[in-house]
DNA sequence: CACTAATGTGTAATCGGTTACATGTAATTT
DNA sequence: AAATTACATGTAACCGATTACACATTAGTG
């Protein structure tokens, strides 16, 4: 492998002068520049990064951390991360903490040391001391999904509680009398924010009553005996909410097979977004901007790498309702 | 942040010996261990990593590079890599190929220049020089689900062949006369081995005809069209076998769509053992070992990279025919 | 007891870059 | 014409580790 002294000695300039022109900065003449191009097509020459990072701190490296890459929604982020990354020279690091706050913690320290440039991370079990330590380093944070109130740090959002509003009333204006409601974890805030917009649409049509909500775990499974449990207490049902979609699936799986059909009998409505073509019905779901979320969490990373002023602190997203088959009149 | 150096200052040796002590090669006295134990404790001393890969080669970093991190199968390969690759203090980075041959190119580019230590690699437009070149910059490669004849090349296949016959043969078992067949992308080997062991079994039935093959992509779009121009060109179809999961639940969505009964009218089949329990009815298909071609990856690429002698080039695995509701009598 | 082998430690070169600083020349200002 | 300022380049320190080599001490062997 050729390096930075193999280009200086062939072109006959200095280090100084190949690592100026390198990186853009400095000044180079035109005779340099245009001899030292022409060594490095020759050398076939590549800057080392190790070398690049030592030198200059930089690793070109961010890391993405999630909670579960086998749940959909993380792979349409890590789509959408890694796309934006790429485009710009960065490299990205897939960290799957499978829930567990031991393997998340085990995974900051390793980041620490492997001196990633910053950190994207979605997770329900990281504390802000940890953001903090990752702070300390240098390591800027973006937090997706989730927010630390009163906290200096980077958070994405999608507007939950609008969602949970949405879609209550979307199945309210499709003709629902009573509806069902799944939740999420309750440790999740983005899940008690849907939970809540929930509660605020139903209660505006009087007949609410805590019985209609069963708490699950966003999981297809979770989804499914929820299903099963609500029908049990509540046979006159004639819609449900839930609050993600793989839990909605599992409910239209549970009425499909009580033979209950969806959406005539009953209708049912999810919440993210994720692409799941393979349903029957479709399923109607309140959708996070996925993609841009992804990639404006890139874009934000590296805004706070290189310590340009970044406008919010916390942002917002829009959600959109997505009508499909699962709640057709 | 504390370096080696402060290390060895306060504990009153060499840097060479905290190195050593650090490294568990050469000689440390049982004192020195001591003071320098204590010392790193205190001052909360981690090594940087970068440095050490400048010095010492090393970047304990694999890459794992897939053409489509959306299709569920490679989120399952994914977190198999991450969960042997973390136990060992390996991290992973996740390359995203869109199947564009350019974008592999660019990354592998990338890969070298970041000194990866291995690659893992699912890809049907790679080249066998691009792996050479790979190799020539001495970064092991591991290959799944394809391999270069000839090559000397580690690569992970399981047997498609045999699952394709096995998932023909167990439609005939279960009653099946008049099976379609929806096959993958022909470049790909693996699914050409899955439509060549579809038309040996089937063949042996006597009833073969190439009709009853339509080609397509390995999504649920792709199956959801195929079954449609197959039920179209043979109505009497009483099972299909599609080469991969996706498409097989594409399938299953057309035929329900158009009120055919799956399985009472006709059985579906596929290939890959991903997880979508969400599917009503479940999918029988003929299941990879996913996890363990993924776990063995790893395992692969770090026996390589420790220059350990590997025990074969090419390693197949068994699939396994998983009986769900979609091919029940 | 002399002699080799094992143990323990430090010095300094090295990995491949970046960049502060010094120096020199050409172009502008005043 | 003198003083600035912009342009161009080189020298060498530095980033934080690893490791070859030299040297010293202790243990083991014949």
């Amino acid at each position: 492998m050729a390096t930075i002294k193999d280009v200086s000695k062939l072109a006959g300039v200095s280090v100084a002068t190949v690592s100026r022109f390198l990186n853009k900065n400095g000044y180079v003449s035109k005779e340099a520049a245009q001899a030292i191009t022409e060594v490095i097509e020759k050398l076939n020459y590549r800057p080392n990064n190790i070398a690049r990072s030592l030198a200059g701190k930089k690793t070109a490296t961010v890391a993405l951390m999630v909670p579960d890459i086998l749940n959909p929604f993380f792979p349409e982020i890590a789509r959408a991360v890694e796309d934006a990354a790429h485009e710009i020279g960065y490299t990205v690091m897939l960290c799957n903490t499978d829930n567990d706050a031991d393997k998340e913690a085990k995974y900051i320290e390793t980041l620490i040391q492997k001196q990633i440039d910053g950190l994207i991370i979605s997770s329900y079990t990281i504390k802000p001391e940890q953001v903090a330590k990752l702070q300390k380093h240098s390591i800027p944070v973006v937090l997706m999904d989730n927010a630390f109130s009163g906290q200096d740090i980077v958070s994405l959002l999608s507007d939950n509680r609008g969602g949970g509003i949405a879609a209550t009333q979307h199945l309210i204006a499709q003709g629902c009398r009573k509806i069902g409601h799944i939740c999420g974890p309750m440790h999740i805030a983005s899940s008690r924010e849907r939970t809540l917009g929930y509660e605020e649409a139903y209660k505006q049509t009087g007949q609410f009553m805590p019985s209609l909500i069963t708490y699950s775990d966003f999981t297809v499974k979770g989804g499914y005996d929820s299903m099963i449990s609500l029908l049990d207490s509540h046979p006159d049902l004639d819609g449900v909410f839930a609050s993600n979609d793989l839990m909605a699936a599992g409910a239209v799986k549970a009425l499909i097979e009580r033979g209950i059909h969806v959406p005539a009998e009953i209708k049912v409505i999810g919440f993210d977004g994720i692409h799941m073509e393979m349903m029957v019905p479709e399923l109607s779901t309140i959708a996070q901007p996925i993609y841009e979320i992804g990639k404006t969490a890139m874009n934000y990373v590296v805004a706070l790498i290189n310590q340009e002023p970044i406008e919010k602190k916390s942002r917002r997203f829009d959600v959109a309702l997505i009508e499909k088959q699962s709640t057709k009149r």
